[in-house]
Formats: structure tokens, C-alpha cells, sequence
DNA sequence: GTCATGATTCAA
DNA sequence: TGAATCATGACA
């Protein structure tokens, strides 16, 4: 699976939506994804911050990139290299498929199709923080991302940034229940 | 729909 | 020191 993230970023975020996390002991339905890519793309973070651009170089393909947005929220994105172009995928929204026990006590009294339906509330269903930053979660035997059965997907603007609203980098199932947004 | 929340990075 | 930021939940 780490070869997969050795292709562009948009071909990264479009496949993979439809395909299965694992993360120690969940497992979940990757239904919203964005791309970004790290050279001419504003939207990136690597657009104005040294230490996104030194993490891409550093890191190989498929390690987390995940940092805190607006000092409340995790996001969980994954690397993307070797291919025609390098970038990230970010995580928006995932259906819960297993271990939804786990996610439900780390969220009470939210609704099961709500437990991923974000890029906050997925990191916070799994359980995912600062800690999981630079790993390579890909070769670990308690997480991965496995392919799942073909979905429809569609594309539409990325949420919540202010430069490159024109590209439609994000994709998505849009017959889930469990999106961030309808498209 | 509005609004408060509040960590980290980076430039000034 | 301060501006900017890939969001959420509570409330009306």
C-alpha cells in the first residue's frame, strides 16, 4: 500500500475514498477526502510554513502528517512522493466499521454516522493526536488502508481554506451519510 | 444562522 | 507580539 502513495495527490485522494482504515483496533470507511499539493498549491501548507516543506523531504511516502487546526482539532493527513507530484491527502470523513464500541466512549452520546463525519471528530473517534505525526503507519501491524468494494465518486471545492477555492480537490461518496458537508 | 473556543508556526 | 489557521459544538 505504501507504493500507492507514490502516485499524484489527486489520484491519492480519489482512490482512496471507498477504501478501509484501520487504526488499533477501529475500522472505518474512508467516504471524503482532499488533496494538496506541496509545490504549487497556496492551499498547502508547505505554501508558507519551512517546517511542512523539511517534512516532505524528510519523510517517504504514506507517513502521517498530522497537526492541530485552530488549536482545538488533529488532522490526520498522509504523504504523498515519488510520483509525478508530492503533496498530502487529508482524512475528512470515514463511515465507522469496526470497533465503533472504542469510538462511542471516546465520543458519548454522538451518533454513530457522526463518529467520523469531519476531520476533527475522525481523529478524535480513533483516537489519533500529535503522537501519531511522522509515523509510518502504513507498516505497522494495527493500522493500514486496505482496498474496500468500488463507490461512486464525485469532486467538489476543498472546505475551510481561502486560497485555491477554484481547484476541486475533494473527493467523496456522495451517498454517505457520514460526510463532512454535502457536496 | 452566529459565536466562542484556543495551540502552533512563523514573520516582524 | 501578533496574525493566520484544511473545525466543532452550543446556542438562537
Amino acid at each position: 500500500m505504501e507504493d500507492f502513495f507514490e502516485q499524484d495527490p489527486l489520484t491519492c485522494a480519489r482512490g482512496l475514498v471507498g477504501c478501509q482504515f484501520h487504526w488499533h483496533g477501529c475500522v472505518g470507511r474512508i467516504v471524503e477526502t482532499e488533496a494538496y499539493d506541496s509545490v504549487d498549491d497556496p492551499a498547502c501548507h508547505t505554501w508558507f510554513r519551512p517546517a511542512t516543506r523539511a517534512f516532505v523531504a524528510k519523510h517517504p511516502a504514506g507517513d502521517a502528517y498530522v497537526y492541530l487546526n485552530y488549536g482545538v482539532h488533529w488532522l490526520f493527513n498522509v504523504l504523498v512522493k515519488g510520483g509525478r507530484r508530492s503533496g498530502f491527502v487529508l482524512f475528512r470523513a470515514l463511515e465507522p466499521l469496526g470497533g465503533i464500541e472504542l469510538m462511542r466512549a471516546r465520543r458519548p452520546g454522538v451518533k454513530d454516522a457522526l463518529l467520523g463525519a469531519g476531520p476533527g471528530r475522525l481523529t478524535r473517534a480513533l483516537g489519533i493526536d500529535g503522537s501519531a505525526h511522522g509515523t509510518g503507519f502504513l507498516r505497522a501491524t494495527t493500522s493500514g488502508i486496505f482496498t474496500g468494494d468500488p463507490v461512486e465518486t464525485i469532486a467538489g471545492p476543498r472546505i475551510g481554506i481561502s486560497r485555491a477555492t477554484d481547484l476541486h480537490w475533494r473527493f467523496g461518496d456522495p451517498s454517505s451519510l457520514s460526510l463532512s458537508r454535502r457536496f
